[in-house]
DNA sequence: AGACCAAATATGGTCAGACCATACATCCTG
DNA sequence: CAGGATGTATGGTCTGACCATATTTGGTCT
C-alpha cells in the first residue's frame, strides 16, 4: 500500500523486456548463430508465460537492432531467423537523430572523416586485393555515370570498398550508415560542384596510395577528398 | 471500420512501418524536438487508422533507437516523449552482435582505439575546461579506487570525458557504447594487470597533452594506453 | 481557508481471442 | 506420376478488455 511512490528510473521490468532478456540468454546458452530460427511467437509466448503481443514487441526490438528477420508462411525460411544487419540499425539511428537535431551534420561528417582516414591508412597497411579491385571498379563506374545520383551510388560503393579493405565489419557498418544518412546531401554536393574531375582525381590518389601501401598518403588523400566534398562541413542547423 | 477495403496491390508495408513513417514525417513537419510529446497511443491509432498494437510496435522501435521514452500515468511527463539516447541503442546493438559473433572483440577494440585517438587529438586542438576538469577528477577517483570494478567505473568516466572534450555527440555515444560492451573485459584486464600505476601514468600523460594542446602527443599517449590495456586485442575468433 | 484524503481520469502495459495473408506441406485426384 | 485442391503453421493485425500508475479534481474535515 505504501509503495505508491514509483518514479521512472526505478526498476520496472516490462514483459517484453523480460522476453528480450530470455531470448538473449537463449542465444548465448544454445550458441545460436546467424541462420538459426527462434521458436514461433505463440510457442515463445507460452514458454515464457506472457502474451503474444509482448513477444512481438520484443521481436520488433530485435528486428530494429538487426539481429532477427521475420518471414510469414511455412517452411525452413519462415519464422524469426537470426540475421546480422547492424548497418540498417545504424542507418535508422542516424537518420532519426539527425531529424531530431540531436546530431548535427557537422558531427556526422567529422565522424566520417575520422573513420575513412583510419580505414584508408589501415587498408594501406594490409591491402586486400578484392577490396582494392572493387575500388577500381567503382572509379570506372563513376567515370561512366550520367547523372549525379548515379555518380553518388558508385561513390558509395567506392567508400564501402575502402572500409572493407580495412577488414573491420563494425567500421563497414558505420560507414554504410553514415553514407546513407548523407546520401541526399552528397547528391546536392555533386550537383553544386558540377565537375566531378577533382573528386575522381582524389579517388584515384586514394586507390593508388593504398595499393602502394603508403598509409600516410592514403589518410591525407582521404582528408583532402572529404574537405573538397564538404567544404564547410555543412550548414549545421 | 477500416476493414472494409484492403488494397493488396503492392508489396505490403506492414502497418507499424507505416506508423513509423508517419511519425517521422510529423517530427520533421512540425519541427518536434527533444522534450515534445507525441499523441497518446489510442489517439495515434485512430488518427492513422491502425490498431493500437501496431502503434505500440512502432513506438517500441523508436524507443529502441533512443528517440522516444514512454511514461505511464497522467500529467506533462506522461506519454511518449521525444528524447535523445543514441548511446543506449548503440550499446544494445554492440552487445547483441557480439553475442551473435557477428562482430569480434578485436574489431570493437580496434574501433575504440581509432575513436579515442581521434578524440584526444581533437580535444588537444581545442581543450574545453569542463571536460579536462572532469578528466582530472576521474584520475583522482581512480587513485582512490579500492577494487578493479570501481577503478573501471572511473576509467569509463575518464574516457567519456575525453570523448566529450572532442565536442562531438556522435563520438560520445559511440565511446559510451564501446565501453559498455567492453566493461567486463576491462575489469578482467585490470585484475590481470594487478598494478594500475602504468594505466594512471598513461591517463596523466593524456590529460597533460590535451591541456598543453599537443595533439600528436595526445594521440600517441592514447595508443600506448590502449595497447597496454588490451595487449593482444583478443583472439579475434 | 487550508489541509488532507478519496474518486475520477488519462496514460502506458498486458493479455486473450479472433481473423487475415502467406507459403510450404500434404493429399487427392485423373 | 503430375498437378491442382486442401490443410496447416507462421507472421500480421485488430478489437476489447483489464491492470498499473500517476496526476487531476473535488469533497470533507479541522
Amino acid at each position: 500500500m505504501t509503495t505508491g511512490e514509483r518514479r521512472r528510473t526505478d526498476a520496472r521490468p516490462r514483459a517484453f523486456e523480460e522476453v528480450l532478456a530470455r531470448i538473449e540468454e537463449r542465444i548465448a546458452a544454445d550458441g545460436l548463430t546467424v541462420g538459426d530460427r527462434l521458436p514461433g511467437e505463440r510457442q515463445l509466448a507460452e514458454q515464457l508465460g506472457v502474451g503474444r503481443s509482448s513477444v512481438r514487441e520484443a521481436l520488433r526490438v530485435l528486428e530494429t537492432l538487426g539481429v532477427v528477420a521475420s518471414q510469414a508462411g511455412r517452411g525452413p525460411d519462415a519464422g524469426a531467423v537470426l540475421t546480422s544487419r547492424p548497418g540498417d540499425a545504424l542507418t535508422d539511428l542516424l537518420r532519426l537523430h539527425l531529424g531530431l537535431a540531436t546530431l548535427s551534420m557537422r558531427e556526422v561528417i567529422d565522424t566520417r572523416l575520422m573513420i575513412e582516414q583510419w580505414a584508408a591508412a589501415r587498408a594501406a597497411a594490409a591491402p586486400a586485393r578484392t577490396a582494392t579491385a572493387r575500388m577500381a571498379e567503382a572509379i570506372a563506374a563513376m567515370d561512366a555515370a550520367r547523372d549525379p545520383a548515379e555518380f553518388v551510388e558508385h561513390d558509395i560503393a567506392f567508400h564501402l570498398a575502402l572500409a572493407e579493405a580495412a577488414g573491420n565489419r563494425l567500421i563497414v557498418a558505420v560507414v554504410r550508415a553514415l553514407r546513407d544518412a548523407l546520401r541526399r546531401y552528397a547528391v546536392d554536393a555533386v550537383v553544386r560542384l558540377g565537375d566531378t574531375g577533382g573528386l575522381q582525381d582524389d579517388h584515384r590518389r586514394i586507390h593508388r596510395a593504398i595499393e602502394d601501401g603508403d598509409a600516410g598518403a592514403a589518410a591525407a588523400a582521404v582528408a583532402e577528398h572529404l574537405a573538397r566534398a564538404y567544404p564547410e562541413s555543412g550548414p549545421d542547423s
